[in-house]
RNA sequence: GAGCCGUUAGCUCAGGCGGUAGAGCAUCGGACUUUUAAUCCGAGGGUCGUGGGUUCGAGUCCCACACGGCUCACCA
């Protein structure tokens, strides 16, 4: 249906007049009209508003019998003959305001009947309260202020149609206002992290989106070009390197919190343009990062919730740390009987596979570490409800960290899990230049072999190194995925206002 | 990429076995000067996502396509 529903933001119906829908067509005569009477709406300029919805409700026994200006969508009426009740709606509340024939007189009193639902006034008067109490501005004065020519959805169901609140995202927040509290969440999340970094001493800082190289994350990367100096440039999949960089130049506290862009599929828990945060800490390590996340996230749940309990998909859960820790390989040892600790190839891991009737699909082009992390995904991910830190990803899946002091195989590395959701990634950074360049010379090797998310090499970056990074902790927060579970929502499209789809084809 | 489901009035939704499309809100006209999902009376509004096919006849059955949703796959 949205082909032809929602397709019409663009057409403007120039002499077509017999194909403007019913309603559309009466709101464009009004508008002519006031056009042609001097009135136009779309020349005012602003509108002295006094008090918004919530201030009007706040001072409301000191404004009873005061004048009050207030402003706002109108979203209900209720005509009666002589009078008639309207809801104005700002993006604090709803105020109801009250418009009588023989306060406005003959002409404004039809001006106001005139008004359509959507259409955005100004209106003046004094403040009261109905009979069945409800604080209300009588109308002596009012302005339109932007006429709505297109009807809005139902005021009783809403707009239930998810191809048109993703789309027209406007219609979803004037029809649900429940949906403004989502993205006020999101907002107050970025704000707990942020302050929460900067009393810490965190500079927060901005590194290139547009990179001459990418890195930082096993991902494919968008490209684009630079017309001037007739180059490539990638968009970032990842800020870690340039973030690293600021470590070897000297600052000891940095997080980024922006935009990184990914080349891949979406679905419910990913899009490809998605927002992070990434912090490194010089003279700590991925324990300290653990220490980290509890308090972030912490902070977070009490600026959303006031408590650190919440509850996602039906499940009560308490981020009050310490957090439980288990290594990756004893995770899947646990849930699945597969030691990969001890399986030396793909071709094992497979027979291994098979032999438990393990559902992971087709393990036929997975080399070994992808083997593990399909069991992993299938039996230990959904299970990782209460806040946990998987720990101790194996070297070959983790470029950039650095190698446990007891176990070189495995890095001080983790990734920690909410509400059976993947949130971040963390670990001790790897600050030897040599080994750094081994790791990326490994990578490249897996490209050559046809893994198209490998590392690329990047020479630049070891040259910082060589200067020498001070050792450091390294995190990195989905702000989406977190700010989905904190608020409960079935799918990442809930917390992004503006969600990737496909164009309308005409 | 695969499977399943959806697409009917501005919005939310009904429409057995194929017989020419309905409701509520919204809109238009009328009544009503303290209502609040206001109420009461009356009316208009549809390329049933698009294109083919089967049929005397298709919203309904079949095929293809588009967009969306869910699940899986891919993927942090």
């Amino acid at each position: 249906m949205g082909v032809r529903r929602a397709g019409r933001p663009s057409s403007p119906y120039r002499g077509e007049a017999m194909e403007i829908p019913d309603q559309e067509r009466v709101r464009r005569e009004k508008l002519e009209r006031l056009r042609a009477a001097g009135r136009d709406p779309f020349l005012q300029h602003g509108y002295p508003r006094t008090h918004s919805a919530r201030e009007l409700e706040k001072h409301a026994e000191a404004l009873l019998g005061q004048q009050a200006a207030v402003c706002g969508r109108l979203q209900a009426r209720r005509g009666h003959g002589k009078a008639i009740f309207a809801d104005l709606v700002d993006e604090s509340g709803r105020i109801q305001v009250y418009a009588r024939l023989d306060d406005l007189g003959e002409e404004q009193f039809a001006a106001f009947d005139d008004l359509d639902l959507g259409d955005i006034i100004g209106a003046r008067g004094e403040v009261f309260r109905t009979r069945t109490g409800e604080l209300t501005v009588r109308v002596s004065e009012f302005a339109l202020l932007a006429k709505a020519l297109r009807p809005l959805p139902e005021k009783f169901h809403g707009l239930h149609d998810p191809e048109i609140r993703y789309r027209q995202r406007y219609l979803d927040l004037i029809a649900q206002p429940q949906v403004r509290e989502v993205f006020r969440a999101r907002a107050a999340l970025i704000q707990a992290f942020r302050s929460y970094l900067c009393e810490r001493g965190f500079l927060e800082v901005e590194t290139p989106i547009l990179q001459p190289l990418y890195g930082g994350a096993a991902a494919r990367p968008f490209t684009t070009h630079h017309n001037a100096l007739d180059m490539n440039l990638y968009l970032r999949i990842a800020p870690e390197l340039y973030l690293k960089r600021l470590l070897v130049g000297g600052f000891e506290r940095v997080f980024e919190i922006g935009r990184m862009f990914r080349n891949e599929g979406i679905d419910t828990r990913h899009n490809p343009e998605f927002t992070m945060i990434e912090v490194y800490q010089a003279y700590t390590d991925a324990n300290g990062m653990m220490e980290l996340v509890e308090g972030l996230v912490g902070a977070a749940c009490q600026a959303l919730h006031g408590s650190l309990k919440f509850t996602y998909r039906g499940n009560q859960i308490d981020v009050t740390p310490p957090w439980r820790r288990v290594p990756l390989l004893e995770a899947i040892r646990a849930a699945s009987g597969l030691d990969f600790a001890t399986i030396p190839d793909a071709a094992t891991a497979r027979q291994a596979v098979a032999e438990r009737n393990l559902d992971i699909g087709n393990t036929a082009a997975l080399g070994l570490w992808e083997i593990a992390d399909k069991v992993f995904d299938r039996y230990v991910q959904p299970a990782l409800v209460q806040p946990t830190f998987v720990t101790d990803y194996p070297v070959a899946i983790s470029p950039l960290a650095k190698r446990k002091p007891d176990n070189p195989e495995l890095t001080a590395r983790f990734e920690p899990f909410l509400g059976g959701e993947e949130i971040g990634n963390a670990f001790s950074e790897l600050n030897d230049p040599d080994e750094q360049r081994a790791r990326f010379e490994q990578q490249v090797r897996a490209r050559q072999e046809g893994d198209l998310e490998a590392h690329p090499m990047d020479e630049d970056y070891i040259t910082a190194l060589e200067y020498g990074m001070p050792p450091a902790g390294g995190l990195g927060l989905g702000i989406d995925r977190l700010t989905m579970v904190l608020t409960d929502q079935p799918n990442l499209r809930e917390v992004i206002l503006f969600p990737l789809l496909r164009p309308l084809s005409e």
